[in-house]
RNA sequence: GGGUCUAUAGCUCAGCCCGGUAGAGCACCGGACUUUUAAUCCGAUGGCCGAAGGUUCGAAUCCUUCUGGACCCA
């Protein structure tokens, strides 16, 4: 495969260095990035460097595009300015070559702003033509398992990535300015806490321990409130051994911030002040067209809260039942298209009930409220009804992307909680919560009154750059093994070390 | 887990219905060309038709299984 290829640019390569070429350069020094350069006036002189990404060659005229981080724009190659060793280069280079070159601006008959090149280095060599540059990289595998190609040939898709990096950079301050710390917290844990999902299983082979990648890293969080880090947050990957599709990714990005003396009121106004922020810097406005919905933040958005939204949706009051199997009837009498029997406890039920019914009308920012207390246990009770949590989700486009809550920080309350979670899970729900002691003794010395928030950057940075798959939103995401491009690497012998 | 679609040259795709020596464009190679920008023109390369089995005188094409990918459903 690829044998003519490989065979013609290793000639070219083998000519570079015949003639004292260093065909992997050391460094080369620019004065301008390529769009830079071509900012100038004519006749002035810039250095660039970059990847050869087109080359129209005349009979002793000819015409390129160099790409670097900047874009990408036209140099010309005059064959009677250049001298020996730049015309013998020139004459070896091929698309997908790395040169840095120097020259002079001028503009062409039809007015492009083009850079002659006077001095030509190359820089490192292509050993493979890079993909059809008008149809660009199609293959949705090869998109995902070879994005550099795909970063390279497609319109649009640095865009979307330098989109997701200027959302981080402008929640980040957002938080430091209003006195929030950045920290880190374990990965790897003994017991997986902090949200209802299945874990990554993995082992900790000197330790001989069972651990377990984080789902959340709300306990570890919450601890360091209790250490008397009163604002604190961490933005970081949370793992979750669940199906994939379009608005699930098992390894995705999560922000999650505490604040001591909040509740969930306080969280509820500041998130709606961080998006629109967030909005403002990375799109200019705070209203996104989204897959033909507009979606508009800045607008007020509704509440809506939990048991009365569910009753009026569907005529089901999730609070009237105290068995698994009353409220089974009433939503099978009317909802029969809900498939009750795939929930093992009522939360599960009340849970599926919800995500067929309600939330695919949610589509204008909203926030949802007052979550009945059992479906999550680290949530603190509303004092007026305890049988609600003092909870609230940010629901866009049908997509939950933020999550918060008034927290639980009676100990007596969240031992009773946490032994609930043991019950649905000995009953066969296998989403409920793990909980280390230590969290609760944590928690026996003290915890303020206190407000948490976590928002999924993935589905904002999705909602934000109009993809609808959350797979478009990271640069490599989880594939299955074997990747065809590489089998004769696969082949290589591998060292028992590479092994996991 | 179930269903639909999909895999042919480095890339983008035809060919499959109805079996008969593997096609195009771009890229690559040789030639012409000082204003192109999907440059153009002439010529030449390039394939384990995802993998394995089966049917057949003969399979990219029909059948089975497997593998990767996309979408839908649960």
């Amino acid at each position: 495969m690829a044998q003519q290829f490989l065979r013609h640019r290793r000639e070219k390569l083998e000519n570079l260095r015949s003639k004292g070429v260093l065909v992997y350069a050391e460094r080369f020094d620019v004065t301008h990035t390529v769009l830079e350069a071509l900012a100038l006036e004519v006749g002035q002189t810039a250095r660039i460097a970059g990847r050869l990404m087109a080359m129209r060659k005349f009979g002793k005229l000819s015409f390129a595009h160099l790409r670097d981080r900047s874009g990408s724009g036209q140099i010309s190659f005059k064959k009677m300015q250049l001298d020996e060793d730049a015309l013998f280069i020139l004459s070896n280079v091929d698309i997908g070559d790395f040169i840095g070159v120097s020259g002079t601006i001028w503009k062409t008959q039809k007015g492009e702003v083009t850079l002659n090149v006077e001095t030509l280095e190359f820089l490192s060599k292509s050993m493979m033509p890079l993909p059809d540059k008008f149809s660009g990289l199609k293959d949705q595998e090869a998109i995902y398992r070879q994005r550099y190609l795909d970063l390279l040939m497609n319109d649009g898709v640095q865009e979307r990535f330098v989109t997701r990096s200027k959302v981080i950079r402008t929640i980040r301050r957002f938080l430091d300015d209003n006195d929030f710390m950045e920290v880190e917290t374990p990965v790897l844990q003994a017991a997986s806490s902090g949200a209802a999902a299945r874990p990554f299983e993995t082992e900790h082979h000197a330790l001989k321990e069972k651990l377990y990648m984080r789902i959340s890293p709300e306990t570890y969080l919450k601890r360091l409130v209790a250490g008397g880090i009163e604002r604190v947050y961490e933005i970081g990957k949370n793992f979750r051994n669940e199906g994939t599709d379009r608005s699930h990714l098992q390894e995705f990005t999560m922000l999650e911030w505490y604040a001591g003396y909040w509740d969930y009121k306080d969280n509820m106004r500041f998130i709606q002040e961080l998006l629109r922020h967030v909005l403002m810097e990375a799109t200019g406005s705070t209203v996104v067209e989204y897959q033909g919905q507009t979606l508009d933040f800045g607008a007020e958005w509704e509440v809506f809260d939990y048991r009365e939204v569910v009753l009026k949706e569907t005529g089901v009051d999730i609070m009237a039942h105290d068995t698994l199997e009353a409220l089974a009837a009433e939503v099978s009498a009317k909802c029969p298209d809900v498939p009750v029997g795939k929930a093992k406890s009522i939360p599960a039920l009340i849970d599926l009930l919800y995500k067929l019914t309600v939330r695919p009308k949610m589509i204008q920012p909203c926030f949802l409220i007052h979550h009945p207390t059992e479906m999550v246990p680290l949530a603190r009770r509303n004092t007026d009804n305890p049988n609600v949590l003092d909870m609230f989700q940010v629901v866009v486009n049908t997509w939950e992307i933020v999550k918060a809550y008034s927290e639980l920080v009676d100990p007596v309350d969240q031992k009773e909680r946490v032994e609930a979670q043991q019950d649905m899970r000995d009953a066969g729900d296998d989403e409920t919560m793990m909980m280390e002691t230590d969290f609760i003794e944590c928690m026996e010395y003290g915890m303020p009154p206190m407000s948490g928030l976590g928002l999924g950057i993935d589905r904002l940075v999705a909602l934000l750059t109009g993809v609808d798959s959350l797979r478009d939103t990271v640069f490599f995401p989880n594939m299955r093994g074997k990747a065809p491009a590489s089998a004769k690497a696969a082949e290589a012998p591998k060292t028992e070390s590479d092994s996991e």
